[in-house]
RNA sequence: GGCCAGGUAGCUCAGCUGGUAGCAGCGUUCGCCUGAAAAGUGAAAGGUCGCCGGUUCGACCCCGGCCCUGGCCA
């Protein structure tokens, strides 16, 4: 027996079905999908809270005896689910500070204070990357240690796990793209942002953010006209693909399959059992 | 058919009436990434300046002709 844990930041979101493509209860066939429908639109996901209910759930299905799946490209999600991630905290006020100090000051200044603090991180950082600079400061006063800015090596820290990549040709990604953006659009994705509109979406910092919603809320605000938005999202689904690629292909644990491969669900299987038979043809 | 505006990077445009084009925006490519990751960030590659001729030491910028686009008038 298995069953699904979801490794993406966005199906986490109530109410966001059409734009991420959630999986119906029919495509789910049954099969128990966890992490799926677990935060209110306002709600900020972060990486250590989904660690934290993503190993939970992985170890609940372990003492069933079940095994779990976990499905999702949200990169850094399923890093930090599989490898020795160790977040150090956080503090909203401290947090809310820098930020004020971010938007005030721009991110040079704060930089130059990383740079006094610690030399090692602001070196790794680039002092554009306002984001990056705030959560090493952060760090750096909760902890008073350095902060890591690097990432961990790539030891998984959970038993038995077998990472699968589904290859594309980039040309036939573009295309299938683009196509999904038509769907969505006809599937009725502007109604639905509108709708979570009403229901807060623009407070949250996280689900506002998502591709297809950030694009539709601006043409709801009136700084894009509906084709534009429509527009903007193909090439940010195709920009973030791009960067998943990038991210996932330098990990030189991931075995990669044709993502049409008709087979594709067995081959997995018989990876999972024999991992060192390799790939059969 | 006449008048006006315009044809410069894949797209949208800049270019002070001449000296081998702009750190332009978007896209594209490549990279970085520890509590917003469907986020955030860095770099690079792209141009016979519509075509043909002329003036000039030298023309994207000046002159002539032609082609194309948009608008106005007939």
């Amino acid at each position: 027996p298995a069953e699904v844990v979801n490794a993406d930041s966005m199906l986490v979101y109530r109410g966001m079905d059409i734009g991420t493509a959630k999986p119906t209860m029919a495509e789910r066939g049954g099969v128990p999908h966890h992490l799926i429908d677990v935060l209110d639109v306002r709600e900020t996901a972060t990486v250590a809270d989904f660690q934290h209910r993503a190993r939970a759930a992985i170890t609940d299905c372990h003492d069933r005896g079940v095994v779990p799946v976990l499905v999702g490209g949200s990169a850094l999600y399923v890093r930090a689910i599989v490898d020795d991630f160790r977040f150090p905290g956080t503090d909203p006020m401290l947090r809310a500070e820098l930020e004020a100090e971010l938007a005030a000051n721009g991110p040079e200044l704060l930089h130059r204070r990383l740079s006094e603090l610690d030399p090692a991180s602001a070196a790794q950082i680039l002092p554009g990357n306002g984001r990056r600079v705030v959560r090493a400061l952060e760090v750096i006063a909760l902890t008073g240690d350095p902060f890591t800015a690097t990432l961990p090596s790539r030891h998984y820290a959970l038993p038995g796990v077998l990472q699968v990549g589904l290859d594309i040709a980039r040309p036939r990604l573009d295309q299938r793209i683009a196509e999904r953006v038509d769907r969505m659009w006809a599937a009725g994705l502007v109604a639905e942002v509108r709708r979570l509109a009403g229901a807060g979406l623009r407070e949250g910092r996280t689900a506002c953010r998502a591709l297809g919603y950030r694009q539709v809320l601006a043409y709801l605000d009136g700084e894009l006209t509906e084709e534009e938005a429509r527009a903007r999202t193909v090439v940010a689904t195709r920009r973030f693909a791009r960067r998943q690629d990038s991210w996932f292909r330098k990990d030189p644990r991931i075995v990669w399959l044709p993502f049409d491969r008709t087979d594709l669900a067995d081959t997995v299987v018989a990876l999972a059992a024999a991992p060192l038979a390799g790939v059969p043809d």
